[in-house]
RNA sequence: GGGGUCGUAGUGCAGUAUGGUCUAACACGCCUGCCUGUCACGCAGGAGAACGCGGGUUCAAAUCCCGUCGGCCCCGCCA
């Protein structure tokens, strides 16, 4: 079909030969078309100015009246977030009207014809300006929030990331499979989000929480080397690292050991840093037991960019007459303490409310000690300490006059949680935690089980598929709850952001556990027969290990909440302000489902 | 399930402790006009909020109380 030349769209006789993000003093002289959207007009009454914007940056075009009086009279009419078309001849700017701020700064471009393609509202909020806008805000306008420079950066990094995990682990001989997202329930884990069956009447899928069964059997069947950037659910609620739909960095290998898998993975993350960040880090990462960083920092995903290790006292005061730490110690447990850093900074009040936040997990009460000159100390249990305690604590903590100690004493688990909290809070207020610096280091030797005071009952600490550490096994029958496990996390600056494990590739073994978790045979037969049958069939030794997509890229972005590069995300109470998801569904809808709603 | 915090023009905020001076301030944006070298343009003028919603206390409520809705942060939870 033809057209006559003035029927035809912009587009049809237009084609935009320049992103507003490229054009420099190379292209002088060139006659270009851009395309994009009004960032801001800056009318001086003769001329106009006007920075042109796409994802790929701004340009600066110009309207003159002497070089076109229709493209100038046109460019009255132009607001914010109007989408136009501007051909016009590349100019160098004069030295004083260069803008460094802009990649295309050296340049602009000098109008001579223009199109309206589209018009637009005045947008609820600046899309250029330094303001902070609100999250519900951007959230119900996230089309316009998705439009600003800070926002397409992320969402470019994103794509640029699992680009350069697909093409490093495409390289390195890993397939991307896909795994169904209709799945069935699990017994073990988080909440599955689940969806009826209309053909099925009375049954649900669920969503997955991991395509974990999945990959195992793909080795099964001897695929060797798999990974998917995968979408995965849990129905728990929320935090700035935590979204109820996430992507995961998901992979699995056959015929390795956990070390095979930490050089790959060690590889596979210094490339990364190096493409996105040009940023070394150095390899391999250190790597800790569990049991060392729980009494370290007492967190399993500790932040090592800075120290206040927790200090373990009980050796000073073994000999003590002070009741208080003597019973702690009669009762197996723990005298711990940090010595804080910037010890000046804090005021009798400080270290009151810092007690108060000690109480919090149960402990009775925080001491402090602050070291004066000599053998001198001050302290709220003073009385209770001899000279001989004080030389040897100065020792273990190596005291300057002037440094602060914070000492609690009890239960040792509970202990720990509150000096490797109040570390946090110390290094967040106190402000010591270095910018642009990565830490990375892989956490080990993770209890098979944990003790959930909730249910009151043992469960996986990682997952009923996870293998027992070899000498640890025959454990399972004598005491099960001491074993260990070959499970890893992968910490970043106090973020987990991966976790795996070498798995069970025998029957029995996996049986065991599954009994050891109180999951019988019928039931495991019902839930899991299909992955206990296929370890019948030739199940190669195989482990894998699982990253955030999102918090990996949310530290790369230098960002605050997973939020802040996922395109759309749902607020806190899981909901979508765009479409106003979740919603009720119709009546038949429901009948179909042969669901009756009871609120 | 629990704790905290925020909600005032289109946006960001001041005002809330000690109710009356708030006829709600400021900045950005918006509208009109002027301006030929700006780039967070400038100048002059203008419009725009009864303070999330509901109830209560009071002579009087943005401000106090109760409830409720929503955003965010944290604990629990998240194999």
């Amino acid at each position: 079909m033809i057209l006559p030349e003035e029927q035809k769209t912009a587009l049809q006789i237009w084609k935009r030969t320049h992103s507003c993000g490229e054009l420099n003093k190379e292209n002088t002289g060139e006659t270009v078309t851009l395309m994009g959207w009004v960032n801001s007009r800056r009318d001086h009454g003769g001329l106009i100015f006007v920075d042109l914007r796409d994802r790929e940056g701004k340009t600066q075009v110009v309207f003159d009246p002497e070089i076109s009086q229709d493209a100038h009279i046109m460019a009255h009419k132009i607001r914010n977030e109007y989408v136009i078309a501007v051909k016009g001849k590349v100019f160098p700017r004069g030295k004083d009207a260069i803008n460094p701020n802009l990649k295309t700064g050296e340049i602009e471009v000098k109008v001579h014809e223009m199109r309206i393609l589209n018009q637009s509202e005045t947008p609820p909020f600046s899309l250029n300006d330094y303001s902070e806008i609100g999250d519900d805000l951007r959230l119900r306008y996230r089309f316009l929030d998705l439009r600003r420079p800070e926002m397409q950066e992320n969402i470019i990094l994103r794509h640029k990331v699992a680009l350069l995990i697909r093409n490093f682990l495409s390289g390195r001989g890993f397939l991307e499979i896909e795994t169904p997202f209709l799945t069935r329930s699990t017994p073990e884990g988080a909440r599955d989000y689940i969806v009826p069956s209309r053909v099925n009447p009375g049954k649900f899928y669920a969503l997955p929480q991991s395509p974990q069964l999945f990959k195992q059997l793909l080795m099964i069947s001897g695929f060797d080397k798999y990974f998917q950037i995968v979408r995965c659910f849990r129905d728990e609620d929320l935090r700035a690292d935590r979204a109820p739909e996430f992507t995961q960095l998901d992979m699995e290998m056959s015929f390795i050991e956990r070390d095979d898998l930490f050089s790959l993975i060690e590889d596979l993350m210094t490339y990364l840093f190096k493409e996105v960040l040009g940023i070394e880090i150095e390899k391999p990462f250190p790597r800790y037991d569990y049991n060392d960083v729980m009494s370290k920092y007492g967190i399993d995903k500790p932040d090592l960019r800075y120290g206040m290790e927790i200090q373990d006292l009980n050796e000073i005061f073994k000999n003590t007459d002070f009741t208080a730490f003597s019973e702690v110690i009669a009762s197996g447990g723990k005298i711990g303490a940090i010595k804080t850093e910037q010890p000046e900074k804090f005021s009798r009040k400080n270290i009151d409310d810092l007690e108060i936040y000690i109480k919090s997990f149960g402990l009775e009460r925080m001491a402090y000690i602050r070291f004066k000159d000599d053998n001198q100390i001050q302290s709220s249990i003073a009385k209770y300490i001899n000279d001989e305690e004080i030389s040897a604590l100065k020792d273990k903590v190596q005291a300057k006059p002037g440094d602060l100690l914070f000492v609690v004493a009890g239960n040792t688990d509970t202990v720990n949680e509150a000096l490797g909290m109040l570390r946090i809070k110390l290094a967040n207020t106190l402000k010591i935690i270095p910018e642009g610096e990565y830490n990375f280091l892989w956490v080990t030797n993770f209890p098979l089980f944990e003790y959930s005071k909730t249910e009151k009952r043992y469960s996986s600490m990682h997952h009923p598929f996870t293998a027992p550490v070899d000498e640890d096994i025959p454990m399972l029958e004598s005491n099960p709850f001491q074993a260990r496990s070959k499970a890893y996390d992968l910490v970043l600056n106090g973020n987990e952001v991966g976790g795996g494990s070498i798995r069970i590739h025998r029957t029995e073994l996996q049986q065991k556990i599954f009994d050891l978790l109180g999951i019988n045979e019928i039931e495991a037969k019902q839930k899991f027969g299909f992955l206990l049958e296929a370890l019948q069939y030739g199940a190669p030794p195989h482990g894998g290990i699982a990253f955030g997509m999102d918090r990996l890229t949310m530290i790369l972005a230098n960002a605050t909440s997973i939020r802040e590069v996922i395109a759309f995300p749902k607020t806190q109470r899981a909901t979508c302000m765009l479409t106003g998801a979740p919603a009720e569904v119709s009546p038949e809808q429901l009948k179909e489902l042969h669901l009756k709603i009871d609120l």
